[in-house]
DNA sequence: ACCTGAACACCGTTCAAGT
DNA sequence: ACCTGAACACCGTTCAAGT
């Protein structure tokens, strides 16, 4: 046994990460196996091992993956226009991205870590990265020298967008419809914006 | 084998309930599993299977409960007041009972039934019942006779606090950290009755 | 009637042994 | 160097057989 080399260890670490990723996006997190991977691209499971440390290894890099589309989609939102009016394209670019990849972007919150381990740094940056983005389109709608209030209120936001899209992907909280979900997130920024419009 | 009846039927159901409670609500919806219930309850793991049709069923069962608890908790608000103060204190409750059962109140967004099993009509009932409470607080805060608008909005609300609490209880997302909650479910709620009142 | 133990078809992970 | 197969310690679920 051993040594085929008909892949480099590159091209092996793709099929692996392209495996899974198709495995969760058909079927989901707990459809996810190692050994269920292994059949599909014709290894056994021990060579996983060999590229992973582990699945929790191999699933934080399709996160990261995720994030950094989530970033893309994001930076695709034109940078012009009024304030208001970019913010609420954010908002829609995340709902719509969470829409396109329901199960992937749900593992970032269906898979734990074990107990006392954490999340690589690199991880926390493209979260830190993409709130950022956020604070940036929201600031000339915040009171100025408000710092703290800037970046609490892009994470209200951030947050109150994710709590739709959540709702309406999950598939048993659905008195929060996927159809109804694009007229609440507007309802949503546009009725907070006032309401901070009237704040200031 | 067989016929030990040391506990009636009924016992033995809230046996294999706490036990499971209990390993959800301290090491998560992962630890779970029938054998290891039946390890701390001293029976054998077929015996789950006389109780419960599987592992599902069992997990519904638990969930249904949350939602009777999470009723509870929003009853014990009270009727009188301020429309605007008692839809704060509702979101301020909801905050309070995820902090409370973090990972017992995540089972519900991480636990998916198999493709086509659909979640019992008694859950969506419960479920309703949640977000009437919700449209009765804010109904004296929307225009009359826009119903629609009523729904809408309570489910905004809703969903908005689901989404920093959801955040603020997960590890791996904590940009949103749990201290910071109660100020951005505080925000939130405010900031959103503000925009609400101006559109009046 | 109630409960068990064995069985079946799965897991994640490791690692000696093979090429 | 790279990969495998067997091994170990787990799963969910079923069901014949025992009391």
């Amino acid at each position: 046994m051993g040594r085929r080399s008909v892949h480099t260890p590159e091209e092996l670490r793709q099929l692996i990460l392209q495996a899974a990723t198709e495995l969760i996006a058909s079927a989901g997190f707990s459809a996810l196996s190692a050994r269920e991977i292994a059949r599909r691209i014709g290894y056994s499971a021990g060579t996983i091992y060999n590229v992973f440390d582990n699945l929790d290894d191999l699933v934080l890099t399709i996160e990261a993956r995720m994030l950094d589309e989530l970033a893309k989609s994001l930076d695709s939102v034109p940078a012009t226009g009024e304030a208001r009016e970019r913010v609420m394209q954010f908002a829609e670019a995340y709902l719509q991205f969470t829409h396109d990849n329901p199960r992937l972007w749900n593992l970032l919150f269906e898979h734990h870590l074990p107990e006392g381990i954490e999340v690589p740094i690199s991880y926390r940056e493209k979260l830190d990265g993409l709130l950022a983005r956020v604070e940036t389109a929201l600031a000339p709608l915040v009171p100025e020298n408000d710092q703290d209030g800037l970046q609490r209120r892009a994470r209200v936001l951030w947050a109150g967008v994710h709590g739709i899209t959540s709702l309406s992907t999950a598939d048993k909280l659905s008195s929060v419809t996927s159809e109804a979900a694009l007229p609440m997130v507007r309802d949503l920024v546009s009725t907070y914006l006032d309401g901070l419009a009237g704040q200031r």
